[in-house]
RNA sequence: GGGCCAUUAGCUCAGUUGGUUAGAGCAUCCGCCUUUUAAGCGGAGUGUCGAAGGUUCGAGUCCUUCAUGGCCCA
C-alpha cells in the first residue's frame, strides 16, 4: 500500500471531506433544500412533470459511474428516485461527484426526463451536498440481517430494510385509528402517572426509581387501570389513555419490559358492551391499516369479522381435563393438577398463579381465530365484578387471536367493600412471599367508597396488536428500540 | 434459570478430517467508459476469525470459561 493511502472507509471519507473543505464546501453548513417534490410523486404524475423543474433531497443509496456521467439512486421517504448528473450540466461543479459517497444525503434541482430504458429519472442542472456520511451503509442487497445490530442500531435497519419501515408506519397508523376510533366515540383521552408510589392494577413485578428531593422510592406503572377508574369516580363517562407501563419480568419474543398498553373505560356499561366494542375496533383497525379483516399471521389465516367464539373458561377447564376449578382448592392441589397434565412449573407459586398457567397450556393455544374466553374465576380476577349468577366467577373476557392474549376486560368491580375483601386476599398472597401479589390501595378504596358507576374496561397490548397486523414473530420487531443489554 | 445454535473483511456469507500466506459477492481504492440500473471492463485486497485460556509440531476448525444474540423449555 503505497504511504498516505488507505482503504478504512471512514478515512477515505474523512479525507473526501477534507477535499470538500478545501474546496469551500462545508457539507454541514446547508440548513435547508426547497424541495418541492417527493420521488413517488413525480414518477406517478410523469407525463405531466415531463421537462418541469423539480427539487428533491434524499440518501444516495447507488452510484454508476458512466465516464463524465453518473445515474445515482436518491432516496427520500417515499423510495427511490433516479438522477442523471453529466459533466455538460454540471460544468466545474460535476468534479464533486468524486468526493461523493453512498449514505450522503444530497439535494437536487433538474428537468424530469425518461432514460432509454423508460426510468422517470431528473436531469440534474444543479445539486447540494446537504450532509456527509463518514460509515459504510450496510449491504444493499441484503440489507442488514444481524438481528443484535439490527435493534441496536435500528436507524441502519431503517434505512436498509424497506419492510421495516413499514412495520413502524402499519404502528403508526394502527395507534392513529384508536385515537380517532375512540374519540368518534366520546372517549376522553387522559395521561396519569407512571411514577407512583405503589404499583396496582395487575400482577406483575415492577420497577424501582428512586426520588431524590423527597427520598423515596417510587414504581414505575405496570398498569393504567386504578388511574382511569378514579376518573370514572370524577365524572367522565369514557376515558382512554394510551401509554406505556413496566413490567420486570423477563425478557422473550412477547415481551419487552417497556411496552403500550391501550386501556379505556365506559360508564354504564358492562363486559358484554365492551366485547361488541372489541369487536368493532378490531374489524376496523384491521380494515384501516390492512384493506381488510382478514390476514395471515405466522402462516395461519385470521378473520376478524364479527361476531367471535365465546369460550366459557371453566366449562372448557372441564371438558379438557376432566377437572372442575372448584375442585382446586390449595396451591398443593393446584401443584398436583399440573403435574398430571404434564405442566412443569417453578417453585413457590400460589394456586391461581398455577391455575393461570394450566389454562394457557391446555385451553389458550387453541384460540386462534378471534376468541372471547370468558367467565374467569374470581380469585384470579381481583378488580372485576362477580357474576350475578355465579359469585364464584366474574364478568370478565380475554379476546385471543392466534393463541395469544390480546384483550382483557370486565365489568368493574365497584362494591367498595369486596374490593376491600379481594386486596386483603392479595395482602396475605404478598405476606406468603407472592411479589405479584395486588399492593392494598386504601385511596382507590376511598375512590370507589364516593360511588364508582357501574362501569366496562378494558386493555389492550398495542405492541401484540400490531405483532399481528404487520405479522411479526417478536415484539422486537414492532418496538423501534427494544431493551438491550449493554455491549461490554 | 436450563438445552441447542450462531458470532470469520464495512455489509451478506463460504471455509472439507486440525495442515502452506483465511476466501467470494457487494462496498471501498486506482484506471477506462455521457441514457445505466445487481451497469460494464481492467487492476488493488481491507481481517484482534466475538474474548480469554488450553490441547497440539500446527487451531477459524478440537476442549474449557466468558460475552452478545437467536430458537426451544422454564
Amino acid at each position: 500500500m503505497p504511504s498516505g493511502e488507505t482503504f478504512d472507509p471512514r478515512e477515505v471519507r474523512l479525507e473526501k471531506l477534507r477535499r470538500l473543505r478545501q474546496q469551500g464546501i462545508d457539507p454541514y453548513q446547508a440548513t435547508k433544500y426547497p424541495v418541492d417534490h417527493l420521488s413517488q410523486d413525480i414518477i406517478a404524475n410523469y407525463p405531466q412533470l415531463e421537462g418541469e423543474e423539480v427539487s428533491v433531497a434524499g440518501r444516495i443509496m447507488a452510484m454508476r459511474g458512466h465516464g463524465r456521467a453518473w445515474f445515482v439512486d436518491l432516496y427520500d421517504s417515499q423510495g427511490r428516485i433516479q438522477c442523471h448528473i453529466t459533466e455538460d450540466n454540471l460544468g466545474s461543479s460535476f468534479r464533486l461527484m468524486d468526493e461523493l459517497d453512498l449514505g450522503d444525503i444530497v439535494g437536487a434541482t433538474g428537468t424530469v426526463f425518461t432514460t432509454r430504458r423508460g426510468e422517470v429519472t431528473i436531469q440534474v442542472k444543479r445539486f447540494q451536498v446537504l450532509s456527509k456520511s463518514l460509515q459504510d451503509l450496510p449491504d444493499k442487497r441484503h440489507g442488514l440481517k444481524d438481528v443484535d445490530l439490527r435493534y441496536r442500531q435500528r436507524y441502519l435497519d431503517l434505512l436498509s430494510n424497506p419492510k421495516v419501515r413499514e412495520t413502524f408506519r402499519i404502528r403508526s397508523d394502527t395507534v392513529a385509528f384508536l385515537r380517532h376510533f375512540f374519540h368518534e366515540r366520546d372517549f376522553v383521552e387522559v395521561e396519569t402517572p407512571v411514577l407512583l408510589t405503589m404499583a396496582g392494577g395487575t400482577e406483575a413485578r415492577p420497577f424501582v426509581t428512586h426520588h431524590h428531593a423527597l427520598d423515596m422510592d417510587l414504581y414505575l406503572r405496570i398498569a393504567l387501570e386504578l388511574h382511569l377508574k378514579r376518573l370514572i369516580v370524577g365524572g367522565y363517562d369514557k376515558v382512554f389513555e394510551i401509554g406505556r407501563v413496566f413490567r420486570n419480568e423477563g425478557i422473550s419474543t412477547r415481551h419487552n419490559p417497556e411496552f403500550t398498553m391501550l386501556e379505556l373505560y365506559q360508564a354504564y356499561t358492562d363486559f358484554e358492551g365492551i366485547m361488541r366494542l372489541v369487536e368493532e375496533m378490531m374489524v376496523g383497525v384491521a380494515t384501516k391499516v390492512k384493506g381488510s379483516a382478514r390476514l395471515t399471521y405466522q402462516g395461519q389465516e385470521i378473520d376478524f369479522t364479527p361476531p367471535y367464539a365465546r369460550v366459557d373458561l371453566v366449562e372448557r377447564l372441564l371438558a379438557k381435563t376432566g377437572v372442575h376449578w372448584s375442585h382446586v382448592v390449595t396451591d398443593e392441589d393446584a401443584y398436583a393438577f399440573a403435574g398430571r397434565l404434564g405442566i412443569k412449573l417453578e417453585n413457590g407459586l400460589a394456586r391461581a398463579q398455577v391455575m393461570d398457567k394450566v389454562v394457557s397450556v391446555v385451553i389458550e393455544p387453541d384460540l386462534v381465530q378471534p376468541t372471547f374466553l370468558w367467565h374467569h374465576p374470581v380469585d384470579i380476577s381481583p378488580l372485576a365484578k362477580r357474576d350475578a349468577k355465579s359469585p364464584e366467577l366474574t364478568e370478565r373476557f380475554e379476546l385471543f387471536v392466534a393463541g395469544r392474549e390480546l384483550a382483557n376486560a370486565f365489568s368493574e368491580l365497584n362494591d367498595p367493600l369486596d374490593q376491600r375483601e379481594r386486596f386483603l386476599e392479595q395482602q396475605r398472597q404478598r405476606t406468603a412471599g407472592n411479589q405479584e401479589a395486588h399492593p392494598f390501595d386504601e385511596d382507590f378504596l376511598n375512590a370507589l367508597e364516593h360511588a364508582m358507576p357501574p362501569t366496562g374496561g378494558l386493555g389492550v397490548g398495542i405492541d401484540r396488536l400490531v405483532m399481528l397486523l404487520t405479522d411479526s414473530a417478536s415484539i422486537r420487531d414492532v418496538v423501534l428500540f427494544p431493551t438491550m443489554r449493554p455491549l461490554e
